[in-house]
DNA sequence: TCCTTATGTACAA
DNA sequence: TGTACCTAAGGAC
């Protein structure tokens, strides 16, 4: 589910399997049908991906603009594609493959011009080789909202989550509520190349895994846990329950509309 | 079977 | 700050 990383694996596990191919295109539910009669017979030759946006470029400037939103998933299997259900939003088919998009906030033909509209207005993304994490803290220094709101601010920083702000969060000990100008160039640092690596680590395998090996449940000699969504995390929907490190209880709060998580102890002003 | 919730964003007021 | 939008899973009945 989405977040940057799961936009990242995307854009490759497309190319992977419909780059060089002109896949037959549909839209099942209808609302992209127009489009997708118009990408009859090209041939998909690119896939790219920024924060949460996904790019799969047709012929030489053709692009289809995809972005998940909270619901939005993509089912790939082997050909032959199986009949659809009637929510897929995008089906792509070749000879050996087919991709399902259901449920994305947006998915639309857009041109070069289109495409660079959507990149001016994202931050830096830490799976981009082009990002530049100073553009990030030059708006972070300079502003009094809170280092939580910033991290997930698309404009500031392109792909963290709600699950990547609050781990990222916990594992700088950092308190949610402090704000950008308070955070040091050298804690940002920290923060920006730790989302790399876990963001990277999040494409391998295509889930969130922010749990050090020392704090793994084995390590601490305690019982096997399963989060929620899948992936092993520090305070991410585990409100009430004991801190992994010091066994305060995790706290939740809303701030903008999502739910917050934050250890009070670990996580100092 | 209904209700709630969710890793997101845009727009109105 | 609230609401709308898109889908599916899990839990309460």
């Amino acid at each position: 589910m989405p977040e940057g990383h799961t936009i990242h694996r995307l854009a490759q596990d497309y190319a992977a399997r419909f780059t060089g191919t002109a896949p037959r295109v549909t839209s099942p539910q209808g609302k992209f049908s127009d489009a997708a009669d118009l990408l009859g017979g090209a041939v998909l030759t690119a896939t790219e991906a920024h924060g949460k946006h996904l790019f799969l470029r047709f012929r030489d400037a053709d692009w289809v603009h995809i972005h998940l939103g909270l619901f939005g998933k993509v089912g790939f299997g082997a050909a032959p594609a199986p009949p659809p259900a009637d929510t897929v939003r995008l089906r792509l088919a070749n000879d050996t493959a087919y991709a399902d998009l259901r449920g994305p906030t947006t998915c639309a033909l857009i041109t070069d011009a289109g495409k660079r509209a959507v990149h001016d207005r994202l931050g830096p993304d830490p799976l981009r080789e082009d990002a530049d994490p100073g553009t990030a803290y030059r708006r972070i220094s300079r502003s009094r909202t809170t280092i939580a709101a910033l991290l997930m601010d698309q404009k500031v920083v392109a792909g963290v989550g709600n699950v990547y702000r609050a781990e990222v969060l916990f594992r700088h000990g950092i308190d949610p509520y402090r704000a950008g100008r308070d955070i040091t160039p050298a804690e940002w640092d920290a923060l920006w190349a730790d989302l790399v690596e876990l963001m990277r680590e999040g494409v391998r395998n295509n889930r969130i895994d922010t749990v050090r090996p020392a704090h793994t449940p084995e390590a601490m000699g305690r019982p096997p846990r399963v989060d929620d969504h899948g992936g092993e995390v520090y305070v991410y929907r585990r409100a009430s329950r004991p801190c992994h490190l010091c066994g305060d209880a995790v706290r939740t709060a809303g701030l903008a509309a999502r739910n917050l998580f934050w250890c009070p102890t670990c996580q100092q002003r």
